[in-house]
RNA sequence: UUGACCAUAGCUCAAUAGGUAGAGCCUCAUAUUGUGAAUAUGGAAAAUGCCGGUUCGAUUCCGGUUGGUCAACCCA
């Protein structure tokens, strides 16, 4: 045998054990904003390199140092994507859908990063992601809250912290950097390496910082919410007072900045405890500048994302995983005769029955080998067509999960037999 | 990018203070040539991730590499 090639670093597959798990998931979530106006957009993986950089900022890690960039075979250079709110924009101004419109819009798929793996972190991890275009209220930001905490609720999910700050407009923000380099270059001793690195390029981030030395000095910083204006902190209290009002829980991080550059006023991050270093489940907030920065008009947009795989592996220790779909039939054939009859009364069952999940035996068998393939898929009958059955014109019922005499029925019968059982199990 | 630990049948794990590998599960067959989680018997399945070094001899020691797990950084 030749050596094996291995995975790419970080980049798993979802195996068929898991993949219903994936579904499951993906069609809460689809039906969720499908029922709420949200139209699917379907974005390419690949982008030219400088979308990203000018839409995610050049200096944030994402872009310095975790892109897959690449020169395509004309000497371009493509990235593939990192997150999906930069070619989403992109996609809506090029195809003139943000002309004087609002949209509402959502997309699910693979992003990419060089990072190094851990728990909750892959090179390849899959988002699902949302942005609403032309609104420029807060109460679109209400609607998304609302939506992912419905979300959480009907997928059972237990113990999630919602993160709230707002970091104003631009202007505001720029103000603040420079108070907030001031006092941290006040007290530069203190500053770990980091840190310093980070006054000139990011201020902002310092404030994340979770270096526990740090923890003092950044609980005395100033803060942004306390040099914003009166119309920034107005929409702010206006949508804590809303969630207040639906009883949506949420804490004010004031020390929440995002790594993004794209963001303004609101921002946010739903996080949990339950999966080791990895804490943010899924985040989003305002980034009205982007559309005009890409190029597009001037428009207002607001969006979140959230990681499936984080998703699914707290779903997975919350137990809150749905038991996987059984077969209901898996048909028994002995001999030539049987077989053709066989598959004639399958498709006559999928014809009459919707939905209804029949595995007919392939590669041959034996009796005893058949009856094992048929338990082992987890059928709830084993329908058997042998050489006295196909004479007879009968089939013979046998029941795998639940006590029960095998019988034997006509051909005819067998369509109004199977739908009442499966009718009684299911009703 | 930095650091820690790990890598043996499809799966879960043994083993040898360096002497070319065993078990359980799974799978297949037979006992039962038309009846599934039981039992018994038998079979199949591994150049010990890959490359190199030390050695008479490496799965075992060393180096590198690839992949996994976890953390820092950063993020979904």
């Amino acid at each position: 045998m030749a050596n094996k090639i291995r995975q790419v670093k970080g980049m798993p597959p979802v195996l068929p054990e898991s993949t219903p798990n994936w579904q499951y998931v993906e069609s809460k979530f689809r039906h969720l904003l499908q029922s709420s106006g949200y139209a699917e957009i379907r974005m390419p993986l690949l982008e030219h390199t400088e979308l990203f950089k000018r839409s995610i900022g050049e200096v944030t890690d994402i872009v310095e140092k975790e892109m897959y960039t690449f020169d395509d075979l004309n000497g371009k250079s493509l990235t593939l994507r990192p997150e999906g709110t930069a070619g989403c924009v992109r996609t809506a101004i090029d195809n003139g859908l943000l002309h004087n419109q609002k949209q509402r819009l959502w997309y699910a798929g693979p992003m990419f990063r060089h990072e190094n793996t851990q728990a909750g972190r892959y090179r390849q991890f899959h988002q699902i992601g949302v942005e609403a275009f032309g609104f420029a209220d807060t109460d679109i930001e209400l609607e998304h809250l609302v939506l992912v905490s419905r979300l959480w609720k009907e997928l059972g999910l237990a113990n999630m912290t919602l993160e709230l700050n707002t970091l104003g407009t631009s202007e505001e923000r720029l103000q603040y950097k420079k108070i907030l380099v001031d006092y941290f270059q006040q007290q530069q001793d203190l500053l770990d390496e980091d840190s310093i690195r980070r006054l000139g390029s990011n201020p902002l981030r310092i404030l994340d910082s979770k270096n526990p030395q740090m923890a003092e000095l950044i609980g005395n910083a100033p803060v942004l919410l306390d040099h914003l204006g009166e119309e920034s902190t107005g929409k702010f209290n206006r949508l804590l007072a809303l969630l207040d009002k639906l009883q949506i829980a949420y804490t004010v991080n004031t020390r929440l900045v995002r790594g993004l550059d794209y963001y303004c006023h609101t921002v946010y991050e739903w996080t949990t405890n339950e999966l080791g270093a990895q804490s943010a489940v899924c985040a989003g907030g305002r980034f009205d500048g982007l559309v005009e920065q890409l190029g597009g008009r001037a428009g207002t947009a607001v969006g979140f994302a959230m990681g499936i795989e984080r998703l699914i592996m707290l779903l997975e220790k919350q137990n809150s995983l749905p038991e996987p779909e059984r077969p209901d039939i898996y048909l028994v054939m002995l001999g030539d005769q049987a077989q053709e009859t066989g598959f004639v009364i399958a498709e006559t069952l999928r014809d009459a029955i919707a939905n209804i999940r029949v595995i007919i035996n392939c590669g041959g068998g034996n009796m005893k080998a058949q009856i094992k393939r048929a338990d082992k898929s987890g059928a709830e009958l084993a329908l058997f067509l042998g050489e006295d059955e196909v004479n007879s014109g009968q089939i013979s019922i046998k029941y795998l999960r639940e006590e029960g005499k095998q019988i034997k029925i006509d051909q005819q019968k067998l369509v109004e037999f199977i739908r009442k059982h499966i009718s009684q199990r299911t009703g």
